[in-house]
RNA sequence: GGGGGGUUGGGGUAGCCUGGCAUCCUGCCGGCUUUGGGAGCCGGUGACCCGAGUUCGAAUCUCGGACCCCCCA
């Protein structure tokens, strides 16, 4: 056993053990900050450029906007501020001197975006405007800190569109919700449930909020990213406006949507085991690792060359290690690095003109042979990735039980965990009852609804909905 | 927000109650040796979270702080 803790024992230790381990991140000298390391540096990388096309797809342009806010912008949009004060980073010093105004360290960009927006838009043929940046963000938040999930400081991308009808801004907020998915579903393996978010837990300022949300081993919810539809509440404030074909003038429509770090935790939690890291295959940045098995100098010689015949025909990443480690040591090693697939090559494949090929995923062993080999690592990767994507895709659909009776709720709350699908009037009240005695939220409300009848599992009324309830990260 | 545990070489630890040369495993460096699931031998390197106090003397006792983790809301 490469890891002193078990996912299934004590999943918070083993996490933690996994993401050092596997160096993917370290500490800082500064409380829930942390450094993110080459490897997992690289699986964001992949995020970018995945996210990256699909933005590009969709008319939206990269730009950067400063890190500081003045206080004064930040205060403009009422609950906006109220939402975000509590964990607000301030500069109070230039030097040696006070500012005369204070500065945020950026929690979100709206209002230093919108402000420049305003100046930018004057007419209908200014839109839409659609710009996205890559940055890091500050939240001081002073608990339930824990690597790439929940950290002071983390980097994310924020787009912010603006568009003349609402009707537009809300092909946006879904567009770009697609994307989330698919960079989850299809680069992270990790399946997602889209929906709309409660009025309780929307973005502050936001008219309406989207999410794709996930579940981690431990039943808990993670919420993968969220795109908002922020109506024209701040256009009113910032005066983002333009004037019509026929000489009108109107308010804009926004969207802001995001998506950060964490979907690096999710995605660690979610498919690594008692061996340490399992990545899948299209974020990895070794794919392959070639470990050769010999005990003379010509034997050496003879696994290498093998070793680099087959390497040599493969399109993805890989790496021949012929460290003076023993076998057994780089298994275990490369292994918690969660490296895909290995390839061994010792005498007893030389002989039969075959290469043993293991899976990280299963730990399967296969005996290949040595023509047919580069194909069939080709084709594994995307049994691995397929794998680990219908694993976690069972995970979820075995953890969204439904439930009628509050009693019964507050059962599987606590012995089963994962989703609970119940009716909801759509009273705040029942929502807000239900997280004071369970400490579940209602993480979405899906999109696609059956059209069962329901009562709200709180109070017995007609259920105008069937929200997905989870204690979440 | 509440409660609890913890911090000793790069990682994991013993020592703390009862103050007096800091233990072991692992890693790392060098050498020999070794290669189908974390081999072996020899040599070397490397630590008491920070600050104040008590004391002849503090990893150990007292006070304060920082950081990490767990559980509950």
């Amino acid at each position: 056993m490469a890891l002193e803790n078990r996912k299934t024992e004590n999943f918070s230790e083993w996490y933690l053990e996994v993401v050092k381990k596997a160096e993917l991140m370290d500490y800082s000298p500064v409380q829930g900050c942390m450094i993110i390391r080459p490897r997992a540096y690289f699986v964001w990388e992949k995020i970018q450029g995945f996210l990256n096309q699909k933005f590009a797809e969709d008319g939206v342009q990269n730009a950067y906007f400063p890190l500081f806010i003045p206080q004064s912008f930040l205060e403009k949009e009422a609950e906006h501020f109220r939402g975000f004060s509590p964990e607000v980073a301030w500069v109070t010093m230039g030097g040696n001197e006070a500012l005369g105004e204070k500065l945020a360290l950026r929690p979100t960009s709206e209002t230093v975006m919108y402000d420049a927006y305003s100046r930018w838009v004057s007419s209908h043929r200014d839109l839409p405007l659609k710009i996205n940046q890559w940055c890091n963000i500050i939240r001081w938040d002073t608990k339930a800190l824990k690597p790439f999930l929940r950290t002071r400081e983390f980097l994310w991308q924020e787009g912010h569109t603006v568009h003349a009808t609402r009707e537009e801004a809300d092909v946006e907020v879904r567009t770009v919700l697609n994307s989330y998915k698919a960079v989850c579903e299809e680069l992270l393996a990790m399946p997602v449930v889209q929906g709309l978010k409660s009025e309780a837990e929307k973005f502050p300022g936001a008219e309406y909020t989207t999410a794709v949300e996930t579940l981690m081993p431990d039943g808990k919810a993670l919420q993968a990213g969220t795109s908002h539809q922020l109506g024209q509440n701040f256009a009113k404030i910032f005066g983002v406006e333009f004037k019509t074909a026929d000489g009108g003038k109107k308010l804009a429509w926004q969207t802001s949507w995001g998506a950060s770090t964490r979907l690096i935790g999710g995605m660690v939690m979610l498919h690594s085991d008692d061996k340490g890291l399992v990545l899948p295959p299209k974020v990895a940045p070794l794919q392959v690792v070639f470990v050769p098995i010999y005990k003379t100098e010509e034997d050496r010689g003879l696994t290498l060359k093998a070793c680099s015949r087959v390497a040599k025909k493969l399109s993805c990443s890989w790496l021949v290690d012929d460290s003076d480690r023993t076998p057994g040591w780089k298994f275990n090693e490369w292994e918690l690095k969660g490296v895909p697939v290995r390839v061994e090559i010792g005498l007893k494949d030389l002989a039969k003109q075959s290469v043993t090929i293991a899976r990280r995923d299963t730990g399967e062993k296969e005996e290949v042979t040595e023509e047919k080999a580069h194909q069939f690592i080709a084709k594994l990767l995307e049994k691995i990735q397929e794998n680990l994507f219908n694993k976690a895709k069972k995970f979820l659909d075995e953890n969204t039980r439904e439930v009628q009776k509050f009693a019964e709720f507050k059962r599987v709350i606590e012995e089963e965990k994962g989703f609970i699908k119940a009716g909801w009037c759509g009273n705040a009240q029942c929502e807000e009852a239900v997280k004071e005695e369970t400490g579940a939220t209602i993480r979405v409300i899906p999109f696609e609804e059956d059209e069962t009848p329901r009562k709200c599992v709180y109070c017995d009324r007609p259920a105008k909905n069937a929200p997905l309830f989870a204690r979440s990260y």
